[in-house]
DNA sequence: TTAAAATAATACCGATCGGTATATATTGGT
DNA sequence: ACCAATATATACCGATCGGTATTATTTTAA
């Protein structure tokens, strides 16, 4: 890893969590330069531009998140337990989510949805990713007959992914972890009750 | 009315949709006077600064979804109609929500709820004040024996919230409003399931 | 109709915005 | 150890930021 490379991984970990907190427009340079203790154009040698540093901002945050859920459910063998466990890492790791600003799919879908187009089609992939990595723990448990084989995987995912989100929004603009736990419990009884055989 | 007050209500209309788009952080002083056609004199005339007009636009966003909602409930006569009122609501009228840039709660609850605090405590207010209707109408429904008396109508209350501003984020994003009517086709079920007798 | 009061436009303020050209350090390979 | 390449800092750019003092224009009530 080269110096640069580090120079550059070192500014993406240290404004990664203010582009989450304030997002891209609440975000300046002069809070990256003084977020990395570096000047402007050192900032510049590393980056093309503020574009550049948020987009890898945000795929840093979105993608650390992925990792983390990911190696939760790869500690568990069965369909089943691999649902639940990914639906358990935000009961356990919801302190640290919202200490760096929330989930950074709703931060920043909200933000970039309407007027932010480099950061909009970032995050559609993102969401993507995320249906996708559910559908195949879906027909995983198809497979190993654990699930029921008439489910429509896309439709539970989405339907998961939306109360996850809907949960933090809630719990973080309400100060109330109880709020993300409904979502998460609804998430597991709809599991028990409409997927599992 | 004053020709002060028309004015600050034309700012008002004008400005909401943008700050609704752009967020608060991404609407700037020209935006607000190219929208209106009016100058920063006339702006800081009607209003005391940035803060104030992003404030009152978000009062305006928030509280004219909610009277349209109203509006569509006030039209029936029972509770369990009343609350398929308001889910339908959004199944008749997300093309005029994600045109005006989608929920202002879910937009500014996500931009405001870790650094701009005068925008926060309203957006909670709004979140209350949207849990307290459906509350209220799950009670009614308890009186007239329609619902079950034992529901926990708080936990019903944000459990509809947090599937709705889900649908709403991942339709919105993904362009495609099916996934919205995955969350409403989802919260009908569970009245029908679990809180009509 | 007129004059005082309220409203809007003009012209300006310093600060900060994102960005860049250039000079100075710091690397890393020989 | 040295030198070329790389990386960082300095100093600057025009544009725009939010905001204000002053002037001009409308309102509005007498």
């Amino acid at each position: 890893m080269s110096k640069a490379e580090k120079t550059r991984q070192f500014i993406i970990e240290k404004t990664a969590p203010i582009f989450n907190k304030k997002g891209y427009s609440g975000t300046s340079l002069s809070d990256i330069t003084e977020a990395t203790g570096l000047t402007k154009g050192s900032i510049y040698g590393n980056f093309g531009n503020k574009d550049d540093v948020a987009l890898a901002a945000y795929e840093y945050n979105s993608t650390s998140l992925n990792k983390r859920i990911k190696i939760s459910i790869s500690e568990k063998s069965t369909a089943h337990e691999k649902l639940i466990a990914f639906i358990e890492f935000y009961r356990d790791n919801w302190t640290s989510i919202f200490e760096s600003g929330g989930c950074p799919l709703l931060n920043t879908a909200t933000e970039a949805d309407d007027h932010l187009l480099f950061l909009k089609t970032s995050v559609q992939k993102s969401f993507k990713n995320w249906s996708d990595t559910i559908i195949q723990i879906l027909n995983e448990g198809k497979n190993s007959n654990e699930f029921k084989k008439a489910i429509d995987t896309s439709y539970y995912a989405h339907s998961f992914i939306m109360l996850i989100e809907g949960g933090i929004l809630l719990a973080k603009i309400s100060n109330n972890q109880q709020l993300l736990f409904i979502a998460l419990d609804r998430v597991i009884k709809i599991i028990n009750d409409e997927i599992v055989k």
